[in-house]
DNA sequence: AGCACGATTAACT
DNA sequence: GTTAATCGTGCTC
């Protein structure tokens, strides 16, 4: 597949294991259409949240109205809000019926990047998506984009194929932020990013 | 109905 | 390193 590939990914590429989707997606080019402005990064961190037995996972609680998303098909965002203040953007992975998604926590910003500065409050590039909850607020991502077809560009965000990165530039580690979620899930090396990268989080 | 807390961030000491 | 900001969600009473 060209690197220059425009289009949005295909399902079949988010009906696969969660782990196998969070290491793809790295290289790959979050697109955001905001009135009519272009925006995207690379995508330079994600993490995996693979079902009901991971007590990270949202959808340890079981189906609710928040983790319904989850529970469809893949290739769908799942946006939630949490501290009061932040939004945070998945891509549901997996077969319909098995709740799991890829949290997305950081972006190296390409295009739109003016547009970016003034939804951030005028930030360094450096800062525009270094963390989920930035990531989110430069691409002008909340509560509308939950559940949105991200393998359709009606929706105004999906993600397109970009350059690959090379398996020895990916980094592993367990997830950032799960507070007192019990072992084993806590060291789970769920998190995958790109080595160096001064665009990741932390 | 009430409550504890969160897949975080920015601004402190 | 520590902490306030701020509210939806899920759990307990």
């Amino acid at each position: 597949m060209p690197s220059h590939d425009s289009h949005p990914l295909p399902r079949d590429f988010y009906t696969r294991p969660t782990r196998t989707v969070a290491r793809e997606l790295l290289g790959c080019r979050l697109v955001r259409q905001l009135n009519g402005v272009r925006l995207s990064g690379v995508i330079v961190e994600a993490e995996a949240y693979i079902g009901e037995g991971d007590l990270a996972c949202h959808a340890k609680a079981g189906r609710t109205p928040r983790t319904a998303v989850m529970y469809g098909p893949a290739g769908f965002s799942y946006v939630y809000f949490t501290y009061g203040m932040h939004w945070m953007l998945n891509v549901v992975s997996e077969e319909e019926d098995f709740p799991a998604a890829v949290l997305l926590r950081a972006i190296e910003p390409l295009e739109g990047i003016e547009v970016m500065q003034r939804l951030r409050g005028g930030k360094d590039l450096r800062m525009l998506g270094r963390g989920p909850a930035c990531l989110t607020q430069a691409l002008g991502i909340t509560r509308a984009e939950n559940g949105v077809d991200l393998c359709e560009q009606e929706s105004g965000l999906w993600i397109e194929h970009g350059e690959p990165i090379a398996k020895r530039h990916v980094s592993v580690s367990p997830r950032i932020g799960l507070g007192k979620t019990p072992e084993p899930w806590l060291s789970k090396p769920w998190r995958y990013f790109v080595a160096g990268s001064p665009f990741v989080s932390r």
